[in-house]
DNA sequence: AGCCAGGCAAGTG
DNA sequence: CACTTGCATGGC
């Protein structure tokens, strides 16, 4: 763990989905953790099914890790993160989260989404708590740079305004490559600004349940060089169907999130050996 | 004091 | 198309 990451499974994660979510009418306030008898949660609404659909819960699992290729990296992922499910999270606060997150720790990332949400989010109160929600690509779209980067984003600050404007004018949503073959649908999202291949791939894998897309971040490209030699290291495309055919083709970002959260959480000295 | 972080846009060859 | 460079900021 590092300072900063978002809460662990067992501690409760609060959140507010909001009404620009294609699966609620109305903004429903929620929290929910991991305890040793299952899954806790409670609601503003009823809201089993969000729940389920949030965090992949109908995912078939024993599937999932039936089709995973049987590499000893991945095999001690699996056992080290039984249980672990690919969210779904809100397709515009998602594509907007991770223009933030480049060249950025997830840490770092994760609390400058809690700052953007206070800055700029509809405060919602529930059961003595208040929460604010990750703000409306209209909100973000009257922001200014400037207010941007004083919150840390840098660079990302008028990336992050330009795509908001993008959706707000209803010249292009996340949601409109839904149906798309997998690359073309990688390729229609890197018009917003600020959102490039990996960046693509973490929506398309997080929010619009494409669960073969693999993310290739830094830390993806040191497990090809050190456990997948093999795979062709060309071109982002290239590289990108060479590990989805290693990490399992349809279920492979299922793959890369158990792998990497291995990497983030083990001490290099204990993880299998490399190839080379 | 560098080096790196869930990269991307813009410019050049 | 492939490759290079500049870019904000904070933690170690």
């Amino acid at each position: 763990m590092f300072s900063g990451d978002p809460p662990a499974a067992d501690a409760w994660y609060e959140t507010v989905v909001g009404a620009d979510d294609p699966r609620v009418d109305a903004p429903v306030t929620l929290r929910i953790r991991q305890q040793p008898d299952g899954l806790a949660y409670e609601a503003s609404e009823e809201a089993e099914e969000l729940i389920r659909s949030m965090i992949g819960l109908d995912d078939p699992l024993e599937d999932i890790y039936a089709a995973m290729p049987s590499h000893p990296l991945i095999t001690a992922a699996i056992e080290r993160y039984p249980g672990l499910r690919i969210v779904a999270d809100p397709p515009v606060a998602c594509l907007l989260s991770f223009i933030c997150s480049a060249q950025m720790r997830v840490a770092r990332t994760y609390q400058l989404q809690l700052q953007i949400a206070e800055t700029f989010g509809q405060s919602w109160g529930w059961d003595g708590v208040q929460l604010r929600a990750f703000p409306t690509a209209e909100r973000l779209a009257q922001a200014s740079e400037t207010e941007l980067r004083e919150l840390g984003l840098g660079y990302r600050a008028p990336y992050v305004v330009d795509s908001a404007e993008l959706i707000a004018t209803g010249e292009l949503h996340p949601t409109d490559v839904r149906g798309l073959p997998y690359e073309q649908a990688r390729t229609e999202l890197t018009r917003f600004i600020g959102v490039g291949e990996k960046v693509a791939d973490c929506v398309l894998l997080f929010a619009l349940g494409y669960h073969e897309a693999v993310p290739l971040d830094t830390w993806m490209r040191k497990v090809i060089n050190s456990y997948l030699p093999h795979v062709d290291d060309g071109s982002y495309t290239d590289l990108s169907a060479g590990i989805r055919q290693s990490f399992g083709g349809d279920i492979a970002g299922y793959t890369q999130t158990h792998v990497f959260h291995l990497l983030r959480q083990t001490p290099k000295q204990d993880l299998p050996p490399g190839a080379s």
